[in-house]
DNA sequence: GCCATTGATGCTCATATGAGCAGAACCGTG
DNA sequence: CACGGTTCTGCTCATATGAGCATCAATGGC
């Protein structure tokens, strides 16, 4: 009997039977020393595959990786079925914004399909008198997921505290306007402390025809596919940028309201939550130009992160 | 966090990343005790899934149940990917053959396209001088697998032995033909020899037209219905019988040429090879009515015996 | 409010396990 | 056949682990 076989033997008595290996080595006929040098063959071999199983499962070592590869402070990887990538991304989020430490005590948000699924995974009582604060002009009727506003109430309601919604639009028509509604008193201050928030909580939106910038009338079809025609691989708090973090068009960035790209890229803690192929570029261009501190995403953007040098 | 969540953290620290559980209660924050505690639960919840992942897989569990429902003296059951039960539990038979203690001197066997899998999965010198003798009238022209000689001479030759064939046809036509063959003295030997054999290797036909009887022209597609609607589950040695384990048709079987089921029921090892959904009657009556002591067998096949009370 | 019951927690201790090491067996080479 | 190198084997010993037990906290009945 050769010793993968031997090997097979053993793992099998092992793990399915609970056997020692003192046991296993007298049933096999070899050494006890031989049963366990074999038993860690089959694991090395992957004769043995063990497998967590559970929606909240995670994937610590591409963690690991992440974390090395792009300097992060923190990254959750959960593994996600085909379709479930939202849900189980959310989720993890929940969780990571559940066990900060230390406690956040301001909560900077900007909004999406993503965090709205985030602010609905939250748990009642998932922190203390946490006020939330919006961080760019908000989308008013977003279908499919309520409002902007609805995220940062919901999870500024379950965390026992109080949301500061930021009541503008994402982006207006002419500079003069976004410059005046900016010098409004209750918008600047809402902006003030959206940029002093200590942790914020972010997502990117690809720049496709689905974003919900068109979707709510504040930019067209045409202007999304004149943006990626200049490089925009998505969205960040509203702001298109090209692969390399830059702004692609300053003058529609000028009419776009809410804290600049820099407060992210100073912030102590900013966490970049993404789920899908979708957004698979863009989550590159956060995770490379340091967007973020910390990240939240499903394996498959994980693995092609990882995937080129 | 609840208790199963932290199961969930504790399982991945400990199989994934092979920390200690002290390390996994530092890093968690619980005594090493809880973390034990919590991975004994996580085991038991299914929240870790351990598979051995090989070809020569076998499940003991099973192997254990079907041993005691049935009382045998061994049982041999492989996973199987849908398709591929043949090859497995040819592979799994020829290991059972292989590691046999005392080893065979005098193998007697039937024929089959399971046989002849087992067959071609003996290594060459799989054990040393052995005699290899057929139980029952040869088929000459088996288009699918080579002949029933083939098998016996296989293995023969690969046990660095010889092989005795029996020289007559399956089922004569009339019984007054079969009795003159079985008293030449050639063939007669043959059977004397097969009926003293100490182990005995068969597998059984089910009941329905793709037989390797009707195949060779020894029944016809009439007579297998015939047999079915008699109680036939299928044949044994070239011997039909119905679920209790009895003759169904006394007159046929008086024409077939070869051991009786008897020689089976009283033999110090008779091992019963089945692959395939298609035998699972025929399997069912082989091991409730004392005709194996030992069996190699596919996962379906086991759980479906095991199924009902 | 008091006590019994139940379940969780942290401990002790015997046992199982893996790392490291020394000697044996095996290999091809000269 | 002798030799050096390599792999294998069985061992010692430190460490990790699980069973069993005492204690503690929570729960619920009276």
């Amino acid at each position: 009997m050769d010793d993968e076989l031997l090997a097979v033997r053993v793992a099998e008595l092992a793990y399915d039977e609970g056997k020692t290996q003192d046991e296993i080595g007298a049933l096999l006929g070899i050494s006890r020393w031989k049963a366990g040098r074999l038993l860690a063959q089959a694991r090395e071999l992957g004769i043995v595959r063990i497998e967590i199983v559970h929606p909240r499962a995670r994937r610590l070592r591409l963690e690991r990786e992440i974390c090395e590869r792009f300097g992060l402070a923190a990254a959750v990887v959960v593994p996600a079925p085909e379709g479930l990538e939202l849900e189980r991304v959310a989720q993890a989020a929940a969780d990571l914004l559940t066990s900060l430490r230390p406690v956040p005590r301001t909560l900077a948000v900007s909004w999406g399909r993503t965090l709205a699924a985030v602010a609905d995974a939250l748990p009642d009582g998932w922190t203390r008198g946490i006020t939330v604060v919006q961080t760019n002009g908000g989308v008013t009727t977003n279908r499919r997921s309520g409002t902007a506003a609805s995220i940062a109430v919901t999870m500024a309601q379950r965390g026992h505290g109080q949301a500061v919604l930021l009541p503008s639009p994402a982006i207006l028509e002419r500079v003069e306007t976004k410059q005046a509604i900016e010098a409004d008193r209750i918008v600047a201050g809402v902006l003030e402390q959206a940029a002093r928030a200590h942790t914020y909580l972010f997502t990117a939106g690809a720049c496709d025809a689905r974003s919900a910038h068109v979707e709510n009338g504040y930019l067209t079809a045409d202007d999304i596919a004149e943006l990626a025609r200049r490089g925009a691989v998505g969205d960040v708090l509203g702001r298109y940028i090209d692969a390399d973090g830059n702004i692609v068009n300053p003058e529609l960035d000028a009419r776009t309201v809410g804290i600049g790209l820099a407060a992210l890229r100073s912030a102590d803690r900013a966490i970049y939550v993404t789920a899908g192929a979708a957004k698979h570029d863009i989550a590159r261009t956060v995770v490379t130009t340091g967007l973020c501190t910390m990240t939240v995403m499903d394996e498959s953007t994980a693995r092609k992160l990882l995937e080129e040098s």
